[in-house]
DNA sequence: CGTCGGGTTGAACCTAGTCAAAGATAGTGG
DNA sequence: CCACTATCTTTGACTAGGTTCAACCCGACG
């Protein structure tokens, strides 16, 4: 097929690197576009009326940035770098045109803004419902499986955040997040240095965040491709 | 026009009575239509693997309800009747179909969606960063203004759920519940008969929950019409 | 070498949870 | 219509998990 010749949202979409603490958009900033992390990692949080931050995620590779614009037009969230990092960009219009062009396509968005929403409501139950260790224990399983996915460790790992942010995260303090990274790893379930960690025993931490399962939330398809094309069918 | 040539999703769709108690659908169910709420109060819940549930949210007139089918075709979530209630059967195939043929659907319905896990976030912040009483203030300034969209009292409602349900919500428990209204009344704030709330401070209460400004969020036009059907022009 | 952001650890305090008992309410059946 | 029961609600006393405040440590960087 010729470049002229495809349709707008079947070209490769453009980058934007983004160096370790910028920020990729602010709260109130106008919406244009969806963004899909390629490497490195960004946190996105969201402020109180009384300045106080609370992160609601942290997304790495094939990780969505930007849903929360869709709503009003209007970002409600801001992201910034953890590390050095490269995104997509999927220009909103686009991703429409997309989704009404293809059934496909239109499926995977709907699919995507919708797992956003279990995602959230997850965490939700977490704060709600779950001590700070068993926070911290699903925090770091969480981790495990994402990195996992992406072909990389699902033991060894490198969290890019500052304790305040996990904290933040997890709805704690800092101070309780270190102590508790401490006490796990006094009881031998992982290895802590800083800010890489070392899980070694996973069925304990299982067994504190009170998984009885393996659990494995579904993983969905990721809506472009690894040159940030689109999907347009199915895997 | 003649009824047989509007497209399906034109016409008017079915509706489901449920009374008190009675459940619309349970985790695990297979997904097939989203359900607006017509009349009546519904609670949709989380159950946790060790079988403990969290409420996630509570639905009256407007709302909608199944969104969490859509990213894997079952449900997540349980969604049973406060008291008696109605709503809208939305088959998920045809709101598809109107989202492809009509922009402003396709618009509408990614709103939805969209609004839907900020509407998660922002309990999520609450959940995370606010003391117990800034939750319930919050909670109950929140459904002032729900009712108050719908032409009701914003100062006088009844609460349809048991304080055992508020706490699973809050993330308190149900004696946290119960102390908490009684010291928002004894301070002057509410006056509390059971279920019945009569607010009586929106300044103080406002204040406690942190809130500077009037929370108005966005109130997104419904999906659906007085008669169950779907919207194709806005407003 | 000093400073600065981030991390660890300790002690005192406090919020909300737990356990327990009694009071209200609503629903049921005689 | 009333009595009985089940559920919901309130309140108290006690406890524990996390926060707060503060000191100290460590490594990076000018």
């Amino acid at each position: 097929m010729d470049a002229d010749v495809l349709p707008a949202h079947r070209r490769a979409c453009s980058r934007r690197r983004l160096v370790r603490g910028e920020s990729l958009c602010t709260a109130g900033d106008s919406f244009r576009a969806l963004h899909v992390v390629s490497s490195g990692a960004l946190k996105c949080f969201v402020t109180s009326h009384n300045g106080a931050v609370q992160i609601t995620g942290f997304q790495i590779a094939g990780d969505i940035v930007g849903l929360d614009g869709i709503d009003t037009g209007l970002h409600q969230s801001g992201a910034v770098a953890l590390v050095d990092a490269e995104v997509f960009v999927l220009p909103f219009a686009q991703c429409k045109q997309w989704s009404q062009e293809s059934a496909y396509g239109q499926h995977l968005l709907m699919r995507t803004l919708a797992l956003e929403s279990i995602r959230s409501q997850r965490h939700m139950l977490a704060l709600g419902m779950l001590r700070a260790d068993q926070r911290m224990a699903l925090f770091l399983l969480d981790f495990s499986l994402r990195y996992e996915r992406l072909g990389l460790s699902r033991t060894k790992f490198v969290l890019g955040m500052p304790r305040q942010d996990i904290g933040s995260y997890l709805g704690l303090t800092l101070e309780t997040v270190s102590r508790l990274l401490s006490r796990l790893q006094r009881e031998g379930m992982l290895q802590v240095q800083g800010r890489s960690i070392d899980l070694l025993d996973f069925p304990a931490l299982r067994r504190l965040a009170g998984l009885l399962t393996e659990h494995r939330c579904t993983a969905l398809d990721p809506i472009v491709d690894g040159m940030g094309r689109l999907a347009v069918t199915p895997r």
